[in-house]
DNA sequence: GCCTATTTGTTCGTATGTATC
DNA sequence: AGATACATACGAACAAATAGG
């Protein structure tokens, strides 16, 4: 019997289908005995404890000795705000949450086929590409990898760095106003970098945004691929 | 030197980072050698090839023996847009796809405080639990439960049976429209139950998307929580 | 207080899978 | 390919805390 087909061990599996439960409400606010999820889930009583474990590491169970185990209140995530005039800064402004933006790295590159198609430049036109990551209330939340034409916004770095905001970035540089385009989502494990970065588990999962903004006149201005922590922001949108 | 500590293996770790690294491009059309791969990910070259082999399993990779190993074309994910009118077969239908809902399970329940609160109910109300799945080009995409006031709604469930429909299936009980309120998206690892029915590895990620339908006059009509398989489906929103 | 059933916590042993060298 | 170290998974017991009669 192949017990780690897919290289993730039979707790984890177990810890995941548990969370999953927990999110859901199956079980109210206290888990089954041990043994009998050991039963639901088909292995040894032993990988249901390493899953508690896990679990209980994470603050979402609490096992007490003798009586069971019990379900935590869940911890609130922060909300994200997605629509027309996303910006980030104002957002946590209005829930009242400490943010700030802080740039990784910038460098100049040449677009390739799908930037260039999305930001509607030539193929091997100049862009500057700029690795930011977003910090809440002291938590890591967020990086993102933004794309600019570096002949339209040659001081687009530099104003970053002194703003610390792209909309305030922007203004200096005389653009007064964008809107968002288009945000597509996805979901992806968190890269080995990006972990790093975010100072989070290794296997952490993240909600992938790759959207573009545009100005008023409908031009694209930057194209941006947001991974955001899961476990820590959630997105809303609110036609 | 060996840190397995969160029940995730390292060739899984590294298959994992390869997938997102080849997803940003930033590989290009073809891997670097083995060996400069195990440098990157800082694990022996035996661990970067059991990685490479579950990719090529996957499709996601070529290996060609002296050549060096080559990076498949993506295959495209389904576009499901959301918004203010998010009717998920008139979507579809745009898209030329075909698309049908299943209802695997429905059953009457009594409303809990999280439940009660969505629905602007009291709790302990009762309500329809309806289990879903949505197939499209044959393929099952998402699963999804919804909560319906059974009070309100006393024959939602023969109506969706027959119509395939919520839209269609409101429309026969009398409600001619109604419109999104919020939408809030997550991440998670698959369940076991919904892996098992959207046939696909227990593994998978999805989008999960919490969402609140009202009618005209902003009461709630249902609360529903869908699951998106993250690799075959692509959520968008366009303001 | 006492007994019992339930439930979590701990400790053996054994076999298999993973990762490196 | 073989050797080594460690993590995973299972099984069978036993210990300790709790709750109810």
């Amino acid at each position: 019997m192949n017990v780690m087909d897919d290289g993730i061990s039979r707790w984890r599996r177990v810890a995941d289908g548990l969370r999953a439960a927990i999110a859901e409400g199956s079980y109210g606010d206290r888990l089954p005995p041990e043994t009998e999820l050991a039963k639901e889930f088909g292995v040894n009583r032993h990988t249901v404890r390493r899953a508690i474990s896990a679990l209980s590491d994470e603050g979402v169970l609490r096992a007490e000795r003798g009586r069971g185990t019990f379900i935590n209140e869940a911890q609130s995530r922060i909300t994200y705000p997605i629509g027309t005039r996303a910006r980030f800064s104002e957002n946590m402004m209005r829930q009242s949450l400490e943010s700030a933006g802080r740039l990784i790295n910038s460098e100049r590159v040449a677009a390739d086929r799908t930037q260039a198609a999305l930001l509607e430049v030539k193929l091997g036109a100049p862009l500057y590409k700029m690795e930011k990551m977003t910090v809440v209330e002291g938590l890591p939340v967020s990086r993102s990898t933004a794309y600019f034409s570096a002949e339209r916004f040659p001081g687009i770095i530099a104003a970053y760095a002194e703003t610390g905001s792209v909309t305030r970035a922007l203004k200096q540089l005389g653009l007064d106003d964008y809107r968002r385009r288009e945000t597509r989502l996805t979901a992806e494990r968190i890269s080995p970098s990006d972990a790093e970065f975010l100072h989070c588990a290794p296997d952490s999962l993240v909600l992938v945004s790759n959207a573009i903004d545009v100005d008023l006149d409908d031009v694209p201005i930057q194209a941006i691929r947001t991974r955001f922590l899961a476990d820590r922001i959630e997105l809303v949108f609110k036609p």
